[in-house]
Parts: structure tokens; sequence; C-alpha cells
DNA sequence: TTTATAAAAGATATTTTTATCTTTTATCGA
DNA sequence: TCGATAAAAGATAAAAATATCTTTTATAAA
């Protein structure tokens, strides 16, 4: 559905939202145990997500990731369009150039109704919307959450 | 949402369904010219078709690629299966490791209602429903559909 | 001001996906 | 039986995704 990539970058902006909604700053050493991916890669992801301004982040010591009030209320459809782009919206299901009303693909009719609730989901669903879930441990991150 | 080559042996299948609908065999380049793909490419896709018993091919002159019934009954969630396996189906949408009530990810309840309805809707359509559409014009396979 | 810290940036490596090319095998028709 | 045809099989290549490592820069605290 998404790529690898996309999946660490939702499941690293929850851990952020969570660890840091009172201020606190997140280390990528903790996110990246939080979340039970590589180190340097959900690094990387990261930068990305902070040079589109989806994350906030301050260098040196007390450093680390953080939520500004804008950034909280991104949607999870913000991220999968930064990582991913836009295709899963918009594009055809079986890949024919464009996705259209015109000339439509056999499945057309039916996909795009499914393409749409994905769509809505993940538009209507913020980020920090997880933080007591998460706390609770009502919902998890990663496989091992011992 | 599926790979490329998924995409490709969707549309191939549903292209040699039609074309094959009276017994006829369709070759390799016809498919590929049909569906806008590699040539190559293609090729070897079907081979794993083949393999799993999903098309029927015959060598030597007038040969070719064709569905036998068994394989026309056959839905586009077997085409998913065979080339991208379960994820899709079954698989968590932010990637931790399993998908699971017990242990959710934040998305858990909304994901699985959106992924059971892809299921659905691949499992019921079958690959030969599209014949007299696609016949018609009413449907298409490729871009250029000219 | 110096030192330690943590992210940014850049370079490199590995794996997987996508694509192409060549050789072999099966089958048909002459 | 022979030659042409078309898929199967196997080898190789290119591109993209995933992952790792090293160096640089910004910041804070001592
Ligand atoms: S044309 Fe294929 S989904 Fe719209
Ligand atoms: S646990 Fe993530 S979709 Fe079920």
């Amino acid at each position: 559905m998404f790529s690898k990539t996309c999946e660490y970058a939702i499941r690293a902006v929850l851990y952020i939202a969570q660890m840091s909604k009172n201020g606190e700053k997140v280390s990528i050493k903790s996110i990246s145990k939080g979340i039970d991916s590589p180190e340097h890669f959900i690094a990387k992801i990261l930068q990305e997500l902070s040079k589109k301004g989806l994350v906030q982040s301050l260098k040196g010591p007390t450093g680390g990731f953080y939520l500004s009030e804008h950034s909280k209320k991104h949607s999870l459809a913000d991220i999968v369009k930064a990582i991913d782009g836009e295709k899963i919206f918009t594009g055809c299901g079986l890949g024919i150039g464009q996705c259209s009303e015109e000339f439509p693909c056999p499945i057309h009719n039916d996909f795009k109704v499914i393409r749409k609730k994905l769509f809505d989901l993940l538009q209507k669903t913020k980020v920090n919307e997880f933080n007591t879930q998460l706390e609770a441990k009502l919902a998890f991150l990663k496989k091992n959450h011992t």
C-alpha cells in the first residue's frame, strides 16, 4: 500500500507527536527504538520531513525533533503525499497513464470509491490524535511493545 | 497500491481474456502492444502466471496465451496474490510486524475496513467480465487507445 | 570560549524491482 | 523430417528503494 519509507515516516511522526506533546524534544535514537526502524534510515526520512515543514527539529544538546502547533494539525495524508506522492490518491489502480472518466480502466468505477475512502481517512486523521491511545497502550507503533 | 509488475499482470490477463474469448491464442507481441508494456518484461510475468496456472500457453506456430475455462473464473485478487502476495490484503497499513486486534496500530480500525473493501472488490471481480466493455471501447487497458 | 551533543548533509552500499538480451525447448505446418 | 514460430528458461543490466557510514554544522551547557 505505502512504501516502507512512508510507513516509517508516519510511525515516526505519530511517535514524535506523543513523546513531545508537552514541549519535550525527541532524539533519533529514541524514535528509532520507539518505532523499531533503522536509526540512520529514519534520520534521513526525518530530514526530508523537516525540510518540508512536517516536523521541526533543533540541533545540539537537548535538541531533537518536535512538532509545532501547526505541524500537530497535519494529516496523515500530508505525510503520504510528502513521501510517496499523489499516485495512491489520484492514480489509476491498473497503472494506465492517467485515471480519467473519459478513458477509464476496467476497474475504474469501483476503484475510485476505495481510493477516495482511503484518502478521506488519511485526510481526516491528524497526527496528534493518537497521543492518549498510545500513552495508554491501546495502540502501538511497533511489533515488540515490551 | 500494486507493484508495476502486478499492474501489468492484471492488464495482460484482462487483455488475454478479451482477445482469446473464442479460443484464439494471443502472442506476447500482441499483448505487449495491447497493454503498452515492455515486451520482454510482460513475457517474464506471463511465464510466472503460467506456472501458477492463472493463464495457459502453447509454444510454436499458432501458439500463444489463452485462458482455460477454469482460468476465466479467476479473480483479480488471485492475480494480485500471485504477484504481490497477501500483504495488501492482510498486512498492517503502517507496516508494524503483524496486523492484529490485540496489538493494533493507531489506524487499524479504519484501515482494516478499507483493506477489506479492496479485497472484496478484487475477489468478486473475475477476469472475463470485462470482455464486452473492452470490445465496445467503454474501458481501456492503456493510455493510447488509438 | 570550549566541549559535548544531536541533527544536517553528503557519500557509499545493498537489495529489490524493473527491464533487456540470449539460448533453449516445444509445436505446428510444409 | 525439416524449418519456422513462439513461449520457456536463463543470464545480465539498469534503476529505484532501502540502508549504512562519515563529515559537517548548529546549539547548549559547563
Ligand atoms: S482509470 Fe483506472 S482507476 Fe481510474
Ligand atoms: S495493526 Fe495496523 S492495520 Fe491492523
